[in-house]
RNA sequence: GUGGGUAUAGCUCAGUUGGUUAGAGCGCCAGGUUGUGGCCCUGGAGGUCAUGGGUUCGACUCCCAUUACUCACCCCA
């Protein structure tokens, strides 16, 4: 038997209205906030990711899906949405258009880690970018877009929010930090002496007890932010309050891709398992420059579809609205079932939700995959109803069965 | 890449100190008289007990390996 990949998943015909919900919900919120889609490649050149992601991330350095392609180019699936965009924008000199250029994506991405609850290798990003504006402004709309699509699904996630500054006082940061921790060297976990030579910054979320006790005075980003980036973080979290938007101040995220700069935020909940993260995001000043296109500001999020599936059916199942036929004709005879037929397509190229034995049951077993599948009526058609032009229509919910004229059926379901 | 757990029907799981035809519930299909679902009753289909070795007179049961799944670490949505 030929089974999935592993760290993939199938979205079942039992599952897929919850996708589409989310998708629609997504979709819906995006034009609301006037962000509108954009669609790249699932794949795009290696390089891209390398300048953009940064290739000292693991996830450029350990998590790739990339290969060569016939023609000898270096090909990777995207592991994550925004370098594509950050790409396309640059190609299609987007930044000489208007501004800002809002946009919103929903796409697959692939890191080949290891599976586990919430975590997979191929998983779905709904994501949002704004480009053109360095303002708190422009933080505080990608924020309040992420918060109003977890409104749309009643959760309350925590928004936490930090800034790591620019290059200039982010250096300065991780030489007070190296220097903290330099003292400490001996005590610390294995872990973590890789961190303190890899990406420092990491080394203040270590779950280890002497780690986290030692982060606890550990020197703070906040203090060693310079006067705009200061003003920067100071001014979206005014914004923030003044739209009631409940956020945690968390010195210890730190976002593990390169690009960003002064903003990052996280939405998180305790109903995920170990991963705690739903949405992830900041600004990423920088980015374009460092592809080589005009230097323009930007920040956005990325929010994991799967995370997201998770969180609302832990804490609210009931919000999905699957769709079920509106009715189902039963049939008892062949001239019966050759008008059936006939209606049912009448029924669907008008857009309702219309269905017909196919399978040659009894009429008992028709009325019991009617019922199955929650048709919301049931019209039983034989050779006396063809006849007297009359037929019975049950209401499947109430068990109310009232005659119509089969002439009519069309027009009382186009209502 | 590192570590733990699990593997019996489509699904959730029983299977008693190793003993002969492997079970339940749910689901699926068909019936319970002539053309009406849900509840109830009856019957049916469906399993080389993950795979490969080993121990034994005998293995679903014990041992080893492999694979898959799963959870956690690293890291990330």
């Amino acid at each position: 038997m030929i089974t999935i990949p592993k760290g993939t998943k199938d979205v079942l015909p039992s599952q897929s209205y919850k996708w589409r919900f989310i998708e629609n919900q997504a979709k819906s919120v995006a034009d609301a906030f006037c962000y509108k889609e954009i669609r790249t490649p699932v794949f795009e050149h290696t390089e891209l990711f390398l300048r953009g992601v940064g290739d000292t991330t693991d996830v450029v350095n350990k998590e790739m899906y990339t290969f060569e392609d016939k023609g000898g180019r270096s090909i990777t699936l995207k592991p994550e949405g925004t370098a594509g965009v950050a790409r396309s924008f640059i190609e299609n000199n987007l930044h000489a258009g208007i501004l800002p250029v809002k946009m919103f994506y929903i796409t697959p991405v692939f890191r080949y880690e290891r599976p586990q609850a919430g975590r997979l290798r191929e998983h779905h990003q709904f994501g949002a970018e704004l480009y053109g504006a360095k303002t708190p402004e422009a933080d505080a709309d990608i924020i309040s877009l992420a918060k109003t699509l977890f409104d749309r699904f009643n959760l309350k996630p925590v928004l936490e929010i930090n800034s790591i500054g620019c290059p200039v006082c982010r250096k300065e940061y991780n030489n007070a930090l190296k220097n903290y921790y330099d003292k400490h060297k001996d005590k610390i976990c294995k872990t973590c002496k890789e961190r303190l030579e890899k990406n420092p910054l990491r080394l203040l979320d270590c779950k280890e007890e002497i780690c986290s006790e030692i982060a606890k005075n550990a020197p703070k980003i906040l203090d060693y932010l310079c006067e705009d980036c200061r003003e920067h973080h100071e001014k979206l979290k005014l914004i923030l309050k003044n739209l009631n938007i409940d956020f945690v101040e968390n010195p210890m995220i730190v976002r593990g891709l390169d690009y960003y700069f002064r903003t990052v935020f996280e939405f998180v909940s305790d109903k995920l398992g170990a991963k705690s993260t739903v949405c992830g995001g900041g600004r990423y000043n920088g980015l374009t420059k460092q592809l080589g296109g005009e230097d323009v500001p930007a920040v956005g999020f990325g929010m994991g579809i799967e995370r997201l599936l998770l969180l609302i059916e832990n804490s609210n199942p009931d919000i999905f609205n699957e769709i079920f036929p509106t009715v189902f004709i039963s049939v008892a005879t062949d001239k019966a079932k050759e008008f059936a037929l006939k209606t049912v397509y009448e029924l669907r190229s008008i857009g309702i939700i219309a269905e017909t034995d196919i399978m040659g049951r009894s009429l008992k077993a028709q009325m019991k995959y009617a019922d199955k599948i929650k048709a919301r009526y049931c019209v039983v058609l034989g050779d006396e109803e063809l006849k007297t032009g009359l037929c019975k229509m049950k209401n499947m919910k109430s068990s109310d069965i009232n005659e119509i004229k089969i002439s009519d059926i069309i027009k009382f379901f186009a209502e």
